[in-house]
DNA sequence: CTCAGGCTTTACAACGTTATATAGCCCCAT
DNA sequence: ATGGGGCTATATAACGTTGTAAAGCCTGAG
């Protein structure tokens, strides 16, 4: 066991509380003193057990950051994104996954974690409004990602209609006609919470293109994999789209290599775009077109907001942030003609 | 703020201890008695403070994974094997991320948590055997990575330079003979540390094929970027190596982007090799044939050691394991001829 | 020379939990 | 009837830290 501040008082010959002033750097402690306590801390090499100072001050400085899927680099690159935002705050990430499944998330929303951390970052899969409501947690919670709910937290997201129909103009805009949508979870296609199909079908609808059912490939999960599952069951049945707007970047990789090994050519045959920006779609062999959500954006304010609450203004009315995204055009949408 | 144990025994009318008897399962508690404090736990929505728990307990069930990036999937894939394995032990990971900095790195073995989380695995980049020396922090250590250390501290790692070999080997049995490795670190470049670098510089020396340095190329860190641009240097000094060994996937899939960027072909004009295998490069448009590390094996044995140095064997003497590791061929080292 | 007032240090309690030791109880065997 | 022994519940202390209030010390003004 290490050393406590008592075997640093005994050692020095002074009152626990003044070591305890000299480790914080209480101002009034005289130079002297100062010099002899921290001799003793340094001989018995004393480091302050935050444990015990969580629970004083029932403050830890931690906050959790939960995400259905590390493996996912979106995640990935948001959680960088979130701990180098919270360093600047002095806080410390804590990273949960929770798998996308609703019995985890509800588990962490309902503090499972107690007095560990001081607020959550919570991007939900499959979480449901009702599950919010009955929150008895009081520690901050901020939601990020596509769903929107009917509850009192603060929400922050990049508008994902209005991005997902940005990205169809674009393939419009190219002269494709049948564009399929990749990434609808097979037991919410229907549902109107799906915001990026829903941006697909209302542009497609508008512009007076096909937007029905066959066009819509579901999958049970958001990898790579289901991409090209998806993929190689649209061909399956028959249907041959002329452009694919993928959920996001990995199931519109999937697709990708699904088309390339299929004989189809992309971005020839086949414009492809996907959704997140990931690193990995800007080095692919066919870099990918993408819809470019302002990650630095997302976890400053996720932060900001779990913070602004812990000090200070606890009672901010919750509200939904969005901020911006920008489409970026690559290989994989490079025009039919080239 | 919540009720605590003391609330709730108010309420019940016993003692605090009673409370804490059932909510730890305390075999020897009435029914009776067990059902009315287990109402007023559920009247007043009590939750234990694990903070306190830790502080009487002196155990956190944490353990901290810090790896320098989270950005490269490697190592989010490891995360996750991680914490599937620490949760079957029962215990939470919390993410450090070190940049790779080696003075973070320090920070991080000396227990910047103190008290905080009770082990640590480490994926060290820049550390020295030095640093590791001077460790006061008596939380269990596991060391992963391709570096050596002389340090009494677990090792998990694989056969790095006998995994080296095995690529290169199959790259020379395609008939390749200027077989290029892109990654040295520049600053490492030289040291024996480098194992993998050392691998593919024996292999070829024992099959009689060039491995000088102007066959090296080096790197300042490990991601995409970097192997493109480390790629982009060899061709640019004249360099036209028939193979690619790679010190990761990453650099690998960089290091095909730029080789199809200028009109090679990869596998007919030049075959490539990663290390990790990352899912990324099973579904690049060009398959990548890489080295794949038992994810799982190095996950569970370092989560194994830890626990088992916290939980009953504290003296074990340290060990260097090496977990298996498989060749894993696909399309970017097709036969050229094919 | 004294005392007010500021600076420095201290003693004590408290955060919420669990371990230890003890007290109370009931049942059964003597 | 009495006492032992097993079971249940309790009081108290402790984990290591910091906030509070008060004590001690010193300086300088009256």
């Amino acid at each position: 066991m290490g050393a406590s501040l008592k075997d640093v008082a005994q050692l020095a010959g002074v009152s626990v509380k003044t070591v305890s002033n000299v480790v914080n750097n209480y101002p009034h402690v005289t130079p002297g003193m100062r010099e002899r306590v921290q001799r003793a801390i340094d001989e018995l090499g004393y480091r302050p057990n935050l444990t015990a100072r969580h629970l004083r001050k029932g403050r830890t400085g931690i906050i959790a950051l939960a995400v259905p899927e590390l493996g996912n680099p979106y995640f990935a690159e948001l959680a960088g994104a979130v701990i180098d935002a919270a360093a600047r705050h002095d806080y410390t990430v804590l990273m949960d996954h929770t798998a996308g499944q609703r019995e985890k998330e509800v588990l962490v929303t309902q503090g499972f974690r107690a007095h560990v951390i001081d607020g959550l970052i919570l991007s939900p899969i499959e979480l449901e409004t009702s599950d919010l409501l009955g929150r008895r947690d009081d520690a901050p919670l901020v939601l990020l990602g596509e769903r929107e709910y009917d509850a009192p937290y603060d929400q922050i997201a990049i508008d994902n209609v209005a991005a997902a129909r940005t990205a169809v103009r674009h393939l419009t805009g190219l002269g494709r006609r049948r564009i399929a949508f990749i990434g609808a979870r097979r037991e919410m296609a229907r549902r109107p919470a799906h915001l990026r199909l829903r941006g697909w079908r209302e542009e497609l609808s508008e512009a007076g293109l096909p937007c029905g059912e066959d066009l819509v490939a579901a999958t049970d999960g958001y990898g790579r994999w289901d991409g090209a599952a998806a993929m190689n069951a649209l061909l399956d049945r028959g249907e041959r789209p002329d452009a694919i707007f993928a959920y996001n970047d990995l199931m519109a990789l999937g697709a990708m290599r699904a088309l390339v090994e299929r004989g189809l050519r992309v971005p020839q045959d086949v414009s492809v775009v996907g959704f997140d920006d990931v690193e990995e779609g800007r080095f692919s062999t066919i870099a990918l077109t993408t819809v470019s959500p302002d990650k630095q954006a997302i976890a400053r304010l996720a932060v900001e907001r779990v913070v602004g609450r812990l000090t200070g203004a606890p009672q901010m009315s919750p509200e939904r942030i969005q901020p911006g995204y920008t489409l970026i055009a690559r290989e994989s949408t490079s025009p039919p003609a080239a």
